[in-house]
DNA sequence: TATGAATGAGTTTTCATTCAT
DNA sequence: CATGAATGAAAACTCATTCAT
């Protein structure tokens, strides 16, 4: 999840936005239609939803919708990214941006547990993101075709660590990659299900994830 | 999906199905209405599938669409239905049902391999049944409340295994189901997205299976 | 009811019958369409009668149906037809024929009386005919413009009264005629809708039909 | 027909209304709407009756009917309460809330001249509550099971009129509340269906009321 | 800018009737 | 005559978007 995310953030030359009109708006107001859109969006999917519903609940007019933004898509778009946003501020940055003073393990650990961290506090935002990302149609039609950044994360990390002789060389780099990506992608929406788990409980959480990060690591690890 | 398939056909004492008046057509019009079906429900998630694309493409008039199916969910059941079985063509079943005889990776590789093939001979089928993996909603409305079985499948797996001594007792079984059942769910779909892979080459497929299976072999087997 | 059937089957010149293959079916299947018409006809307004429910209640074919009868309304007017025909024959009707032997409330009392009867011993047919006075629209649709020969049956007889000194000159005969046909239509109706009364006994039927003569006798009888 | 209007205005807590979209339209566009409706209910019955076509008539968009009202039925459901009001301000009011100064004779008329009098002037209205009385599934459906008002009116008003000795004490005062009753609901109707009756003569028209009465009360009154 | 009424294309569904076999 | 599939007009209802004030 976390990384998709990057990577719509490096696409976003592409990105539409609100017109300036909405970010004229009083906080107050802005917030109020942020939420609706959000809880419209967590709700159903991005067909079904509903602006009538959105701007109901948001009480401004649905005329002013179209004055704030271009159309449906507009404001989806721009759900979407205040998701990356506010899922970034998750992330240890430090630790990705100086990525080869870390372990390979180290950091897929922190990449999965700011993504579990987030599914947690953010339920909401969560729902929107994997209406999205189980929309493939939507997906491209919003974003466009694209090369997976997230993908090309993972594999130079891999083979990283393959040169550094932390990882088994004898798996094969993109379909680890391929499979980490995916976990990545579903880890927090799966675990968020499971309703006996206690997301309130952090020592839990992390129980979890290194749970899985304990399979991942003997996976993949070298072994004299 | 296999494990789900499975599932699904469990519970065909409730299943609709289409009308005696749709088994009667004669084949070829059966066939261009399953194609017209399978095409769209492909194309558009199930909310967004238009009857009317149904009936134009499989060139029958709206009217004798509903003297075929009570509606556009009755059909849908129907299309899901005729996935179902015939992905149970694709497993070894045989394998399956003796499963203690086998040990957890021959079984795994089998459930595995069954997935990614049916993948590589209906690409749209895939792409319905993810329609409706993605759709919780919709997926409960259609076939109710239930206890994912596929998860138990493999939660019973596993713990055989470790029985056994084939895998690692650190692992936490109920966590490690929950992965292997996502990846069940998701393995053949994000496989067929690369389309760098030659899904024509039976060989270069299990050797993709065999990857992800030297991962997840190393992941879980008992060390010394 | 009565004197509208009477009136009915006056107008027979103009009516619509079934096609001659009705009439050469086996009777079997004849009363299997006729009952199934009268179920359908009881249960649903005209319009929302269905044409469908019928010919599968029947067990014959839609096609079959086009082939017995032109269309709904030929259907319909037929079964209204035997309604009246049925209703005939609980009247007596040799009284009616020899009506100047008889007393105005004699003569009202075997008409009333034969409403009664006739709606204890077929509601459903009481029904479909409910269903036909209560759409004028249909009703003119169906029989054409016409002036009510009931009407004109009661005022006879009203005036016949009169000459013989039976009832009160000061009456309207033109405003009591209307008044008496309005309630030989809604009698058998109202009353059948009361739970209270037991219609299989056919003494306290009488009760009720004498209790409304007396009513009725009272207001019109001269008085010296 | 009065009673069962004074019984609607009872349950009128249950009641359905427009949007509040159709108060705020110009009273011209609001009036066109309503006469649409009511041409359309007055033509045909309920189920018959085309959105369409009041759409068309009212020149509205079909889009425009759901912004006013949430259905059909809300639409029938505000055009009955209409006629309620409407008819409502026909009858003396005064003289039934003191019905215990009047007579039963008194009343008795009053309430069958508003009956008259709404008939007159209102004939559509007329025509719509008639379909509404006709179809019980539909009153039923609308307004819900319930004991009927105007006949436990009547009861009482005889009752009282035998207590105070102005009625025949032999008559059965259920019957005869169940004929009133019915009278009532189907007078105007009937007298309405009469061209020859010039319904702008006032004076005309209480003859024929008086007719009636005369009728009523020598069947009812005690004798000495 | 704010408003909210107006729009109408698009969707599902129903059913009387036709027609080829 | 029997059959039952085929048809398509017609209906209710939805909702994103426009537009006049």
């Amino acid at each position: 999840m976390f990384i998709k995310y990057i990577l719509i953030d490096r696409i976003k030359g592409v990105r539409y936005m609100p017109k300036e009109t909405f970010f004229n708006l009083v906080n107050e107001k802005k917030e109020r239609v942020i939420e609706a859109a959000i809880d419209e969006f967590a709700l159903r999917p991005y067909h079904q939803a509903r602006i009538t519903a959105i701007a109901d609940n948001a009480s401004i007019a649905k005329g002013s919708f179209y004055q704030y933004f271009e159309d449906k898509k507009d404001l989806f778009k721009y759900i979407i990214e205040l998701s990356v946003n506010k899922k970034l501020k998750y992330i240890n940055l430090d630790m990705i941006k100086n990525k080869d003073k870390y372990s390979f393990f180290q950091l897929l650990r922190e990449v999965y547990l700011s993504g579990f961290r987030f599914a947690k506090r953010h339920p909401k935002l969560l729902a929107v993101a994997s209406k999205l990302a189980n929309n493939k149609e939507l997906y491209r039609e919003i974003f466009g075709e694209y090369k997976d950044k997230s993908l090309e994360f993972f594999l130079e990390l891999l083979e990283q660590g393959i040169v550094e002789g932390a990882i088994d060389s004898k798996i094969d780099p993109v379909f680890v990659a391929k499979m980490l990506t995916n976990i990545s992608y579903t880890l927090s929406d799966f675990i968020y299900e499971d309703g006996e788990i206690d997301l309130n409980n952090i020592d839990e959480s992390m129980e979890i994830i290194d749970k899985m990060l304990y399979f991942i690591e003997n996976g993949l690890k070298k072994r004299d």
